[in-house]
RNA sequence: GCCGAGGUGGCGGAAUGGUAGACGCGCGGGUCUCAAAAACCCGUGGGGGCAACUCCAUGAGGGUUCGACUCCCUCCCUCGGCACCA
């Protein structure tokens, strides 16, 4: 008998299944695809790691499945290449970042991504760094511009000084980059951002209904961060201004007894007293030069303007200070002090000895702030009203009497899409003194990236294309005359927000033949396939890439290019491969590569081990302790089937039957809900029984058992197939169905409990009866020794599972 | 602090109201072998018992129920996310 042999086998089929096309869907077929989306990796490092075997493992068997009940399953793949971890990993190793793409995305295609046996269609690569798309990126730009949704603004921004660019406030974790965990700094800088706020209801609205993971929609809830409230306009004294302030607690305003606004408040410095101006200017320019992560120190220091306010409902003047512990980007960056009732202000008044006015009953305002509900007192008359119908009282009187409105504001904030590197799509805008800001004509796309030799970061807060004269230098298209471009490029997140609508049009000829494309898709493509229907990935991107990725479709549909504005049907977010207790990367040098595992037992026993690791959406730690479990198994299934396939049995067996049928739902069920790890479990049981039979085995058994192991061990099901003496693909044969009669047990095992403890079990026809189940149940002996001399008060019948008895 | 997911044998995990520990790893014993590896077979939560068997056990404590890993309450711990969001 022939030795399994995975290496063999597996490049065979690669080889065929490549040459024959077997897996390439007809674009011109009627029938709707199944897309089944896999997020596309960042070529940068030394290659692909097991972690992306784990997702991509994952989609794949579930493609598979789809594929198998009768689905044309799409299942394209490309490479997120342009951005900065690519940049980055080109100047560690010193090449150029084209000459680094060029080699990874051909090693990781043809040495990594093709050793899976995913579905992968090559033909509908994408490649983002790559002309043919980054023009359409550009293209996007555009749209969005003309539609007012992309607007260069002067703002405070997050600049990440070891990346040397900045950064987009998704990209700063706790204070720090994304990227490279560095402290980011406060800069004011004109940068080009994206409206994602315009968005802010409809992105949190449509979670309600889209079929995501729950982690993520929760993920991306608290991100967009809506709160409702109330604005109240605060007169200052002695001058003709108002401050704006927004709070979610106007119940407690009759506590209000300060002022703060943030350094960045464009106030601070227009009511500061003559006295007290050169101290306020200090410590604003002090502010601006902390770090993010400084100024969230805990201690709250501010400093006294010299002026006052009037709290609008108490008309007493309170004094204004400017304090760091007020932030300019959220609400209107200044405050109303209720130190009695918020645990910042509480700390703030004991630091500068403010009065603290107890408004809400209910805590012990001399120990701490008291942020709970409670009863109003000291509010006038309001007095005695419970807190919650408080809030909504003297909101509904501060509307009424002009001094403020109700209010939601959201915590998320626009999109800054500027870069300043130089691997990205330049942002396709140019700057002429006679007509301004001006968009480069449609058909003036791509602005091509040039080729820089010295491509590094300036440090400067200009863009290494700031060096290049030639390509700055432009004709204006307006006036014609001599204009400059800008020179910063866009977040490489802009790249992947759209990259699911180009994969089905990518390298179809009718778009070629069809003269110069005015859009980035066919239209007529996008209609029939697009949304995707399944998308898995990791959830690290929550609000990140599936955040600008919703935004950038929904725009897109507002602007009539599309006819749907959720780009993912469903969604779901797998866990992390971690290894020696840690998430994998290369700067904890614990990656783990697929490449020697896959030389030793093939890519069928790497993808199903990782499966079998625990619950998809849990990941695991990978230690390739059991993975000779798994190749075990895949042997096993080797030796077994092969035996039955050269002997051609036509023995059977009834209950050998019944398990096949029962297995081939667990499965099914299990792939549709994506718990491989069970469905891999309940085939290994499976396979347990057939050993223990095998001389019961008839090959239409056998066959039946290889449909369902095929999804998760492609290679090794369809050479057995083979085997078989099929000549077609297992992978084109229906997913089996179970018939219900075999799921029916004759007889069942009755479980006898007394008191709701197991004591013993009873062999019956499944349609017993309750009165024959405890005639029976009681003759049992052991059943007999507990019951003697004892009443039985209550009997509990579950109809062919369970008889509980109570005495 | 807030939001989310978890806590079950030596380990990864299974069971979402009905026989706790499926399946796999590891470990122990055996068959085969000169020997080893591989393969195969048996055993494997803890305590007690020669045994039939029995008691204990799903982070801790309480509750609901004939019956709780599963539902409810209080608390502890771990992981992920957010974090001076007013």
């Amino acid at each position: 008998m022939e030795r399994y042999n995975p290496r063999k086998i597996e490049e065979r089929w690669q080889k065929k299944w490549e040459k024959e096309k077997t897996f390439k869907v007809d674009i011109s077929a009627s029938k709707k695809p199944f897309y089944n989306l896999m997020m596309f990796p960042y070529p940068s490092g030394e290659g692909l790691h097991v972690g992306h075997v784990y997702a991509f493992g994952g989609s794949d068997t579930f493609g598979r499945f789809m594929s198998m009940r009768g689905f044309d399953v799409f299942e394209p793949m490309g490479f997120d290449s342009f951005g900065i971890h690519s940049e980055n990993y080109a100047i560690k190793i010193g090449k150029h970042p084209r000459q680094l793409i060029d080699d990874t995305t051909t090693y990781f295609r043809e040495k990594q991504m093709k050793r899976l046996g995913a579905l992968f269609d090559w033909s509908h690569q994408v490649i983002t760094s790559e002309s043919n798309y980054y023009k359409w990126t550009q293209w996007i730009f555009l749209q969005l511009f003309k539609a007012g949704l992309a607007e260069r603004k002067k703002a405070p921004v997050d600049w990440c000084p070891s990346c040397k660019t900045v950064l987009a406030d998704e990209q700063v974790i706790a204070g720090k980059c994304e990227r490279c965990e560095a402290q980011v700094v406060q800069k004011e800088l004109l940068q080009w951002f994206f409206k994602i706020t315009k968005y802010s209801e409809k992105l949190l609205k449509n979670l309600d209904w889209i079929d995501w993971s729950e982690t993520t929609k929760s993920m991306q809830r608290n991100w967009i961060g809506r709160s409702e409230g109330t604005e109240i306009n605060f007169p200052v004294q002695g001058r003709a201004l108002q401050i704006k302030v927004f709070t979610t607690r106007p119940d407690t305003i009759f506590g209000a007894t300060f002022m703060v606004l943030a350094p960045e408040h464009d106030l601070a410095l227009k009511i500061v007293s003559a006295n007290n101006k050169a101290k306020v200017e200090a410590y604003v320019q002090e502010s601006k030069n902390k770090t993010e992560i400084e100024r969230t120190q805990k201690s709250k220091e501010g400093i006294f303007t010299g002026r006052y306010c009037i709290n609008p409902v108490t008309k007493k003047p309170i004094p204004i200070f400017v304090a760091n512990y007020v932030l300019m980007g959220y609400g209107t960056g200044a405050i109303m002090g209720v130190p009695a009732h918020d645990s910042r202000d509480w700390d703030f008044a004991k630091g500068h000895k403010l009065e603290v006015i107890e408004v809400i009953s209910g805590g012990n305002i001399q120990k701490e702030a008291y942020v709970g509900e409670g009863k109003l007192v000291n509010s006038g008359k309001f007095n005695g009203l419970d807190s919650v119908e408080g809030i909504r009282k003297i909101s509904d009187y501060i509307q009424s009497n002009k001094i403020g409105k109700k209010k939601t504001n959201y915590h998320l904030r626009d999109w800054l899409i500027s870069r300043q590197r130089y691997w990205g799509p330049p942002i396709p805008i140019i700057y002429c003194d006679n007509c301004g800001t001006v968009p480069v004509p449609e058909k003036d796309l791509p602005v091509e990236l040039p080729y820089l030799k010295n491509f590094k970061p300036t440090g400067t807060g200009k863009a290494p294309l700031a060096q290049d004269e030639s390509f700055i230098k432009v004709v204006c298209p307006q006036c014609g005359k001599s204009a400059r471009r800008e020179t910063d490029v866009s977040d490489t997140f802009l790249d992947s927000s759209w990259y699911f609508l180009r994969y089905p049009s990518a390298g179809l000829d009718e778009l070629k033949n069809a003269g110069p494309a005015l859009l980035p898709w066919d239209p007529r493509v996008t209609k029939k396939w697009l949304p995707v229907d399944m998308y898995i990935g990791g959830n690290e991107h929550a609000v990140l890439h599936l955040m600008y990725t919703r935004f950038i479709t929904m725009a897109l549909h507002d602007l009539g290019f599309i006819n749907f504005e959720e780009p993912f049907k469903k969604f779901r977010a797998h866990g992390l491969v971690i290894h020696g207790g840690e998430k994998m990367s290369k700067s904890r040098g614990n990656v783990v590569s697929p490449n020697e595992y896959i030389d030793a037992y093939g890519a069928d026993t790497l993808r199903m081990y990782l499966l079998f690791l625990g619950p998809y959406d849990r990941g695991g730690d990978f230690s390739d302790r059991a993975i000779a479990g798994m190749h075990r198994f895949l042997n096993r299934v080797w030796n077994l089937c092969t035996k039955v396939i050269e002997k051609n049995s036509k023995s059977s067996d009834s209950q050998l039957l019944k398990t096949l049928h029962k297995t081939t739902k667990k499965v099914e069920e299990d792939i549709e809900n994506l718990k491989f790890n069970t469905a891999i479990a309940s085939l290994m049981e499976f396979l347990n029984e057939m050993v223990s039979k095998e001389e019961k085995l008839n090959l239409a058994l056998v066959k039946h058992f290889l449909h369902l192991l095929a999804p998760f061990a492609p290679h090794l099901t369809e050479e057995l197939w083979e085997k078989t003496g099929e000549k077609d693909s297992i992978h084109k044969e229906g997913w089996p169905s179970y018939e219900k009669k075999f799921l029916e047990e004759g007889r069942v095992t009755i479980v006898i409990q007394i008191n709701g403890k197991l004591r013993d079990t009873l062999e019956a026809h499944r349609d017993i009866k309750k009165e024959e189940a405890v005639r029976l149940a009681v003759d049992q002996a052991k059943i007999k020794s507990y019951t003697l001399n004892k009443t039985i008060k209550k009997i509990v019948w579950v109809e062919g599972k369970l008889l509980n008895l109570v005495i």
